[in-house]
DNA sequence: CGGCTTCCTGGCACTCAGTGCACGTGACCA
DNA sequence: TGGTCACGTGCACTGAGTGCCAGGAAGCCG
């Protein structure tokens, strides 16, 4: 589908041929039942050129997701550095929610496919490791500096992932019907409410963020700030060091 | 390492010879370039054997992970219904720290050879991949009934393991040095932190700051926080900052 | 128009992972 | 002693993936 930027505007016919035939063959009689000879034999080219447009037999049931992954990485590099980073990283795994949501039917026959064939599963898992270190590797430069940066990084990745994945199978599940976006946008929200910037309920005028890991078991166990938002962040810093008794 | 505790007592050393052999030569002369003739070679045993002991040549590279992922879903399902999810799974990952932590030498080996070979990788993911749906699975038991508990259950089993992974990766890297529990702890003490106990209503009491430089306003110009005292400073930063709208 | 390069394609032979099958051997038992 | 069962082994075979080279179509140029 979306073909990648920098490849030539004219694709050549043979690649989509190859992935046509090998559909057909796989749908009738199974992945591993179909040798590559049977699917350049259907598309009526040769044995060699199949290896040439795809690197193995498994990379005939993805033939999109190199583009889509390079869409990914170039929308994530063009982001503008504003944007809070949680949020700019679910942007990014919607946009690989509409790459599924282009070709419903493809996307629902080949989830079929790697349900039931170990061999595409492993494969489909390197797929989707590279799009969650794309997203880990933005948020590791978008954390730089911070302590535990890289740590809160790759779980946020790997949280965004899972959402995405657990949204766009049941999607799949339901044979492409409802709107996937929906969907999705759900799952990432809560993905967000955990990590993200913006509190779940932003109190009653103002921001409001609370702390806590556990039952609280004493009110001085609490402590509560109240400032200005322009206020310089070296005296909030300061403030907060004296208010928890650290220096 | 550790056995699965169904398996007979004891092991036909012929498994180990085929591990010690195979290890040697991909040490020495990479694993691609090493052949599975090769390696019965050198333990000096029959071709047909090796595939009798591991399915994939991939498989004589992860030979414990059987047993451990066997150890795990136990260790899941003796668990006790009054421990809290988050926290059960925390510590089904350590049990899996553990069996790096036994053999470090073993295991830095190996980290350094799926770190450069492709295909090891991939199939490290696979073998990762069983151990998140371990985890997924036992929490969807756990949350069966709430609302979204699916999604809830598939992104904390990810962000555990992209937790555990990072904490054990970067135990790796130093050479098995230092101490890998106190790591992997602190980053799944992360994880706990974000999808533990939902953060209770704030009490009154306590200590309180208070910054206000001038007039207020607007009420979106003022900040609160709440926190508990005890909670990590850089946590305290981290949410300020968030709070206050800058990164 | 003829010769040239260049790219795409196809065919061939080869390596190697993985499998099915049949055979041999040793242990254990009736 | 005969039978069986588990285990190791050799052999032949399939199929994925690669390197190499030949042929053909399109383009640029003399």
């Amino acid at each position: 589908m979306s073909s990648s930027s920098v490849a030539p505007p004219v694709k050549p016919p043979m690649r989509d041929a190859l992935v046509t035939a090998a559909f057909r063959l796989f749908l009738e009689h199974g992945y591993e039942q179909t040798t590559v000879d049977d699917i350049v034999a259907l598309a009526g080219v040769g044995r060699r050129s199949f290896f040439r447009y795809f690197p193995s037999k498994e990379d005939v049931v993805f033939p999109d997701h190199e583009g889509c992954l390079a869409d990914m990485t170039a929308f994530l590099a063009a982001g503008d550095p504003e944007c809070e980073p949680v949020r700019r990283v679910c942007d990014a795994a919607r946009l690989v929610l509409r790459m599924y949501a282009e070709n419903p039917t493809f996307s629902v026959q080949r989830y079929r496919l790697t349900k039931q064939v170990p061999g595409l599963r492993a494969y489909e898992l390197s797929v989707v490791w590279r799009y969650e270190r794309a997203l880990a590797d933005y948020l590791r430069g978008r954390y730089a500096g911070r302590p535990d940066g890289t740590l809160r990084a790759d779980v946020i990745a790997a949280a965004v992932v899972a959402a995405h994945n657990n949204a766009l199978r049941s999607w799949l599940r339901s044979d492409g019907r409802g709107d996937p976006d929906e969907t999705v946008g759900h799952a990432l929200g809560y993905v967000q409410d955990a990590f993200g910037t913006e509190p779940a309920a932003p109190a009653p005028g103002g921001t409001a963020a609370a702390l806590f890991g556990g039952p609280v078991e004493h009110p001085d166990d609490v402590v509560v700030l109240v400032s200005r938002r322009d206020a310089p962040l070296w005296r909030v810093v300061q403030e907060i060091e004296t208010a928890f008794g650290r220096a």
